[in-house]
RNA sequence: CGGAGCGUAGCGCAGUCUGGUAGCGCAUCAGUCUGGGGGACUGAGGGUCGUGGGUUCGAAUCCCGCCGCUCCGACCA
C-alpha cells in the first residue's frame, strides 16, 4: 500500500477521551474510529491487524481438529428460552423485535444455537467427538464500556464447542483446546498464561482463562516464573495431552480473585511473579448443562440416548489488538509483533522526487509485494520518521539520497530503534526472515 | 445502576459566569523557500455553536426538556 493514497489517518494530538495506551495509539496511528460507546469502524491498518490474528487462531483451530462454520449475529428469543438464558442473561444481551413482533437478540454467545444445529443433525455417538468454531461478531450491552476495543460492546470472537460421548472425552477436548490456546498466543508473540477461573453464568467446573501479561492490565495477576521459558510450539506431532495439561497445571497462577496465599508461600521467593494482566481467551468445561437443557441426544453403543458432554472456548478476537498493544508500545507508538503486524516493513523515502529515492523505493516496494507500506508522501523526513514508529511496523527500511546514490539504505527494527546501513538486497532478506 | 462532567471548524480547545460581529492552535487547500525526527513564510477555505422549546429588541451565552459522549465506582466469559 502507498501511504500517499491510504486511508490511513494518522493524529498528533491525544483523543481526549482515550485514557489508556492501546486506545490513544489505536485511534491516533489511525487503527479505528469510535462510531458509538464501545462500538468500532475497523481501518485499513486496523483491518489488517485483525485478520493477522484471525488467520493464527484459525490455523491453530483448525489444526486442533476443530472445524469452522459461521453462525449468523440474529439469533431468535425462542433458542435462549429453551436453555432459560433469555431471562438469566440481564440488560447485557440486545433484544430486538422484528417487523412481526418476533423476539430476536444480537448473539452474546452462541451455545444456544450450537446446539441447536447440532441435535439437528447428530444422531449417533458414532460421530463423536466433533468440535465447531466460528469467528464471529458478539454484542454484549456492558453498563460501562471502555478501554477501546478492548472492552467494546461490539467484538469479534472465536468461539468453539465441543461434543464428546462422556466425560473423559471432553476433558480431552478441553486440554486440546487449552494447548491450542497457548500456541496461538505465543505464534502472535505475546506472554500468556492460563488460569484457573470462575465459571459464571455460563456453568461447569473447569475453567481456566487466559490473560496476557501487561502493565496495564485490567487484573492483578501471580504466577511461577517457570511460565516464562515453556514453549508450546516445541511439541511437534501429536502432543501428549494428558502430560501437557499435568504440566501446566502443577504451576501455579492465579488472578487476585483465586490468589491462594499459602500456596503462593510455598514458591521460592525468587520465582514469584506479580503483575498485571488482560484476559483474552476463557475455556470452559460445562458437562451435558446446554444439551440436558436442549434435549440435545445421540444414540450410543447400546442404541440408548444420552446428553453428549460439552465445553466451548472463547478467544477475543478484536480484544487481542488492544492487549498486544498495551504490551508492546513505547511512547513513540505501538510495536507490533511480526506475527500480526499489519505489514512487516515500512519503506521511508525521504526525498520524494528524488530519481534515485523513487527508483529504490519503487523497486522495494514491488519486491515486497503487499508486505510493504510505501511512505511516498511529500512530506518532510521527520514526519515519516514519526508515522512510522507511530503505527509500528516491525521494520523501517529508510531510503535518503546519500544512500540512494550509493545503492544503499538503513534497516531500522522498530523494537530496539537499532539501525543499520545495508544493500536493498539484504534489507529485503532481513525483513522477509 | 450510583456519582461527576462534557457537546462550539476534521482534531484539541477558548468564549458561557456578566446576552450584542463566532475565535485560537494543529490539520486541510494554493504558492514560495526548505529537505534525516511532526520546518518557515504568505494567502485561502471550512461553523444548523448536539437537539427541541422558552425568555428577550437580540441567545453559543439565561431557563426547561431530550439526545449523544466521557470519567470515577459498582458490574463483567
Amino acid at each position: 500500500m502507498r501511504l500517499s493514497r491510504g486511508f490511513i489517518p494518522t493524529i498528533k494530538e491525544i483523543p481526549s477521551e482515550a485514557q489508556i495506551a492501546s486506545h490513544r495509539l489505536m485511534l491516533r496511528a489511525g487503527l479505528v474510529r469510535q462510531t458509538s460507546a464501545g462500538i468500532y469502524a475497523w481501518l485499513p491498518l486496523g483491518l489488517r491487524v485483525l485478520r493477522n490474528i484471525e488467520r493464527i487462531v484459525r490455523e491453530e483451530q483448525n489444526a486442533a481438529g476443530a472445524q469452522e462454520v459461521l453462525m449468523p449475529t440474529i439469533q431468535p428469543a425462542e433458542l435462549w428460552r429453551e436453555s432459560g438464558r433469555y431471562d438469566d442473561y440481564g440488560k447485557e444481551m440486545l433484544r430486538i423485535v422484528d417487523r412481526h413482533d418476533r423476539e430476536m437478540l444480537y448473539g452474546p454467545t452462541n451455545e444456544e444455537m450450537i446446539v441447536d444445529l447440532f441435535r439437528q443433525s447428530v444422531k449417533s455417538y458414532r460421530d463423536l467427538p466433533i468440535n465447531l468454531y466460528h469467528i464471529q461478531w458478539k454484542f454484549r450491552d456492558e453498563v460501562r464500556p471502555r478501554f477501546g476495543v478492548m472492552r467494546g460492546r461490539e467484538f469479534l470472537m472465536k468461539d468453539a464447542y465441543s461434543f464428546d460421548v462422556d466425560r473423559a472425552g471432553a476433558v480431552r477436548a478441553y486440554r486440546g483446546m487449552m494447548l491450542a490456546y497457548m500456541r496461538t498466543f505465543q505464534r502472535m508473540g505475546l506472554k500468556a498464561i492460563p488460569m484457573v477461573a470462575d465459571t459464571g453464568p455460563i456453568g461447569g467446573d473447569l475453567s481456566h482463562e487466559f490473560i496476557v501479561l501487561a502493565p496495564t492490565g485490567e487484573s492483578q495477576v501471580y504466577y511461577d516464573a517457570s511460565f516464562e521459558g515453556v514453549d508450546y510450539l516445541a511439541d511437534a506431532g501429536t502432543p501428549d495431552l494428558d502430560r501437557f495439561f499435568a504440566d501446566i497445571t502443577a504451576r501455579y497462577a492465579a488472578t487476585d480473585e483465586k490468589h491462594d496465599t499459602a500456596k503462593w508461600a510455598e514458591i521460592p521467593e525468587a520465582d514469584r511473579r506479580e503483575g498485571r494482566g488482560i484476559e483474552v481467551g476463557h475455556i470452559f468445561y460445562f458437562g451435558t448443562k446446554y444439551t440436558k437443557a436442549m434435549n440435545a441426544t445421540v444414540a450410543g453403543p447400546d442404541g440408548k440416548m444420552f446428553h453428549p458432554e460439552m465445553g466451548s472456548y472463547g478467544i477475543g478476537v478484536s480484544r487481542l489488538v488492544g492487549a498486544a498493544i498495551e504490551a508492546s508500545h513505547d511512547d513513540a507508538g505501538i510495536i507490533w509483533p511480526d506475527a500480526i503486524a499489519p505489514f512487516k516493513a515500512a519503506i521511508l523515502n525521504l526525498k520524494n522526487g528524488d530519481a534515485a529515492c523513487d527508483a529504490l523505493c519503487e523497486s522495494l516496494y514491488a519486491a515486497l509485494a503487499g508486505d510493504a507500506l510505501y511512505d511516498d508522501r511529500a512530506d518532510r523526513a521527520g514526519v515519516k520518521f514519526n508515522d512510522a514508529d507511530l503505527m509500528g511496523h516491525p521494520w523501517q527500511i529508510i531510503v535518503g539520497p546519500r544512500g540512494a546514490a550509493a545503492g544503499r539504505v538503513e534497516l531500522k527494527r522498530r523494537a530496539t530503534g537499532e539501525r543499520v546501513e545495508v544493500s536493498p538486497e539484504e534489507a529485503l532478506a532481513k525483513v522477509r526472515s
